[in-house]
DNA sequence: GCGCGACTTTGATCAGGATCAAACCGGGTA
DNA sequence: TACCCGGTTTGATCCTGATCAAAGTCGCGC
């Protein structure tokens, strides 16, 4: 059994946290990041742990820290969508709902700062910082999430798996603040089963391929989970995307 | 060739508007509903006509008054997936973007409330009501944009189909305030390719699996456009989702 | 080292939808 | 009326990805 992992000290004021220029509190003033140090709580979660089940009373909004979540629905029989990948900064929950309306599990080692809900909503109505940073980020991620329904709905499996690498791609690189290129390497989070669920696919057609994207010469693999793209653009070639653009988050 | 449809003088002045109450205007004081009043025109467009292709520059933010359009996305070799659709009250376009990310075009006769975009963002720094409602407004198209994540990922074609006339069904009623009851009847606004975009099918396949549930007893045609749905019960059944709940938007 | 369990790969077969093709229907117009 | 045209239905066949099954890999604890 693996250890919690904790934050380190340093991360544990608003001022000195790694998300403060993303994160809903990135518009924040001074004296808006005190009230928010006031109700602010952090928790720790190893990989998969589950965080919110759907339906689940929430008595707090959070922000991701450091880590990977996953949102995500399932029927009763069991098949599973994926609708979302919450990567540092992003926002969970919803202010003015006290229900969870998807699962959110822990993918990777996760850290969230959780806000109390109410006194949150209170911030919210009182300051119109937070309320318009929460307007931007939901509205991207709403492109986002149709950006996505391409994807779930008319690409082939080959190009599925291209976009999802594309995308986990862009979005290291960003995390990491240089821009995707020729030759970078990275983690892949997920198992296989995790990108079928959030390919709408198996976890043996997304094994297949991957497979294929490799003997093509598109990406090469160091051990399972770690991913080298050779030619970005031989890479975004198989996403049926036109080149620029493209999906971002 | 169709006469364009134009409103009824009646519901030119906000104050008399049929979808105040729901709107992005819906919180609005009434000097605020005067500010609006000031930078707001009507736009016409019969069935078929686009409204806005993706990359366009907008002038405007919009709210559809009345009749459906369609957010969609094509790619290079013509495959489209419909992201949504946008009835009477739905929002168009994003304050603090000037270019549009998807197509809308009409899809039934469309008569929309156009803000010029400047004073719009003007007026929403200046005043909570818009764009806490807008926000709300926002948070419950992300969760409904993430339902439909399932349909597309996981469901089988006849689910697809059962689910979007479940859906269909139930904004009907909630446009004529009313509860979906057995035995209801609605109309079908959408062409089979339009639902087959939707869906992320073929044309082919709708038709198909819309004879099958006709087939099974689960719905009744009325011409091509009309639907009856002898028991609610049954209908949603065939969408896989459990009895209560399911995508609401 | 060995064995176990979680994850992954690969193979064989199946089936749900796509594709290609043709006929059908209803409404508008010459 | 006959014709045409957009939308729809139905049929035959194909193919992608699902399913069922078995073997391979890696890390970890004993």
């Amino acid at each position: 059994m693996k250890l919690k992992m904790e934050m380190s000290l340093d991360t544990k004021e608003c001022w000195n946290c790694p998300i403060k220029h993303q994160a809903v509190c990135a518009r924040c003033e001074p004296d808006e990041l005190a009230t928010l140090e006031q109700i602010k709580y952090y928790r720790n979660y190893e990989a998969g742990q589950p965080v919110i089940w759907a339906g689940d009373h929430m008595e707090f909004v959070a922000s991701v820290v450091t880590g990977i979540a996953s949102l995500s629905q399932t029927m009763e029989d069991g098949r599973t969508q994926m609708v979302g990948l919450l990567l540092p900064s992003d926002f969970i929950g919803r202010p003015g709902r006290d229900s969870a309306p998807f699962d959110v599990v822990a993918v990777a080692d996760l850290t969230i700062c959780c806000f109390r809900k109410r006194p949150f909503e209170d911030l919210m109505t009182t300051t119109p910082h937070i309320g318009a940073r929460l307007l931007e980020m939901t509205l991207d991620e709403l492109d986002s999430a149709r950006e996505w329904m391409l994807v779930l709905g008319r690409k082939t499996a080959r190009e599925k798996i291209a976009s999802l690498l594309a995308i986990i791609a862009r979005r290291d690189a960003a995390l990491r603040k240089h821009t995707p290129k020729d030759g970078m390497h990275f983690d892949l989070p997920l198992t296989r089963e995790a990108m079928a669920d959030y390919l709408g696919l198996t976890l043996e057609t997304v094994s297949r391929q991957i497979s294929a994207l490799k003997k093509s010469g598109i990406i090469e693999l160091d051990g399972k989970r770690k991913v080298v793209v050779p030619s970005l653009e031989k890479l975004i070639n198989e996403t049926g995307d036109d080149m620029d653009g493209g999906p971002i988050a």
